[in-house]
DNA sequence: TTTAGGG
DNA sequence: CCCTAAA
């Protein structure tokens, strides 16, 4: 390393060129795996089937429909703020094909017992185990299911893999990163790329339910804001809008995978296929609608302000609450990170979006803790070795699940520490500042360095009453107002390296430029 | 991914 | 702290 020279320069006293030369980003950047969207590779796709019960039980409010019509849903339902409510029927065969060209048929059971329906394959003991729950598409459509033909222990999702690999370990910020990923980008992912079998039709109709508009007209203002609500109330309460019929033609409920022996009957495997659906769908289930592939999660709302209208992209989900799922979920070790991201698909994890379908837009439940719950209830423990074990998300499900950090004010001698690498590094450096000074500090992004300094700038701006927090140092502040003062004239172009800075008045006294 | 700023 | 347009 090269030996740094300390000169004195007023308030720099040490400063010293960078040591980390700027240099275009092209070349600083690290290159990413980039996730081949265009990946077809299927999940094993399954097959599944709701049974009547099941739906029923999970019925807040039973709006039975004629078996005419089981596909046949006309909203708005009953209640404004029931999102529960389901309007599904009945079963319906399902066709699976995998991998290997094998289908299976999921009968409905009619009144039927699943295990009499299959009770000539119980010889085996069916080693059969849910590794996971994704997703996987309901009723009135094929459904693909793949199976594993071989005795390895995990199936191949390129597609999944090459998005799981964004959630490389070795990421600095690698949880905000991921979370950025499952509440932000995520959400911008239509329902139509992964679940074209999720298909609704929307028609529009006139009369019906003019009164119930009215009620979610009433209600679904209390929650909001004042400025909202004026919003709300200029609009609706009056108007005659237009009906929405709508025409589920499939439900997506999550996805499930299954692994039995290859000298399982076939019998079993419906089995435990059947199995694997009703611990799913048994319990409470929530319907999730999707507009625009965004995760609708205001339930007091009307469909007007919410967007679902005629032409929309809206699809509707099955969410169980899987709060009693049997077996624990699976961590991945942290040192095969890399190999298992790319088949983490299989790894059985409780998908974090089953836990969120029971919170929907109430819980303070964050994800953080959802896929932490097992250990420390603390953000700092979210380092990404722990993120390891998230759980593949279904874009659709990986919504409304973030939540803001919990505030984690900066210390004197953080704020030392970043006023020392500002002076050096200068103010439009925020990634080398994080670097030298905020490595191993995971919880402090270059962003939140960036903040901070902008805060620090204010701060130091302002009276000392008008300060809050933890009183920072005056002698800090003023090499804040010092710093801010040089950089803030000198161009990333001519910061490769100041050896001399100004005197203490903040004055410029020289700068080598190269 | 980073930077830069507004919210 | 969050969000995000730009680069």
């Amino acid at each position: 390393m090269v030996s740094k020279k300390s000169i004195y320069y007023g308030r720099f006293d040490g400063f010293q060129a960078p040591t980390v030369p700027k240099a275009p980003r092209s070349i600083r950047r690290i290159s990413h795996g980039k996730s081949s969207e265009g990946s077809k590779i299927s999940p094993f796709d399954l097959l599944a089937a709701i049974a009547d019960q099941l739906l029923q039980e999970s019925e807040s409010s039973t709006s039975s429909t004629s078996p005419e019509q089981k596909d046949q849903i006309t909203l708005p339902k009953e209640s404004p703020q029931s999102d529960n409510d389901s309007g599904l029927e009945h079963v319906s065969d399902v066709k699976t094909s995998g991998f290997l060209n094998n289908h299976v048929k999921l009968e409905p059971c009619e009144g039927k017992n699943v295990d009499k329906m299959e009770k000539d394959a119980s010889s085996h003991g069916d080693v059969c185990n849910f590794k996971s729950c994704s997703s996987v598409n309901l009723p009135f459509q094929n459904v693909k299911m793949g199976i594993r033909d071989d005795d390895k222990n995990s199936f191949k999702f390129n597609h999944r893999g090459s998005k799981m690999r964004a959630f490389r370990s070795q990421s600095i910020a690698g949880y905000r990163r991921i979370r950025k990923m499952l509440i932000s980008k995520y959400r911008k992912v239509t329902s139509k790329k992964d679940y074209e079998l999720t298909n609704t039709t929307i028609g529009e109709t006139k009369p019906l339910y003019q009164n119930r508009k009215r009620i979610y007209n009433q209600e679904r203002c209390q929650i909001e804001t004042p400025k909202r609500r004026k919003l709300l109330h200029e609009k609706s309460d009056n108007e005659d809008s237009t009906h929405v019929k709508f025409s589920i033609k499939s439900f997506k409920v999550p996805e499930l995978y299954i692994e039995v022996p290859e000298t399982a009957t076939v019998g079993s495997l419906k089995r435990t296929v059947m199995e694997g659906v009703s611990a799913i769908l048994a319990g409470e289930l929530h319907v999730g609608i999707l507009l625009e592939g965004k995760k609708v999660k205001d339930n007091n709302r009307t469909l007007q302000q919410t967007g679902i209208s005629k032409n929309c992209d809206l699809g509707f989900t099955l969410e169980p609450s899987f709060l009693n799922q049997k077996e624990p979920p699976l961590l991945i070790p942290n040192d095969t990170n890399q190999e298992l991201i790319a088949t983490s698909a299989v790894t059985p994890i409780m998908d974090v979006g089953f836990l969120n379908s029971s919170l929907d837009c109430h819980s303070e439940t964050s994800l953080d803790y959802h896929v932490d719950k097992n250990q420390e209830i603390m953000p700092e423990s979210l380092t990404e070795e722990k993120m390891t074990v998230l759980p593949f998300l279904e874009p659709t499900k990986k919504v409304e699940v973030s939540q803001r950090r919990i505030r984690r004010p900066f210390s004197v001698s953080e704020v030392e520490a970043l006023v020392e690498a500002v002076e050096t590094l200068g103010t439009g450096r925020w990634r080398d500042i994080k670097l030298r000074a905020f490595d191993d500090a995971n919880h402090r992004t270059y962003v939140d360095l960036k903040d901070k300094w902008k805060t620090l700038v204010h701060t130091a701006g302002i009276a000392p009453q008008q300060r809050r927090g933890e009183p920072v140092p005056q002698d800090l502040l003023d090499r804040v107002l010092s710093a801010h003062s040089y950089w803030s004239q000198h161009q990333r172009k001519h910061q490769t390296k100041p050896v001399q800075i100004m005197d203490g008045s903040g004055l410029e006294m020289g700068c080598i430029k190269i």
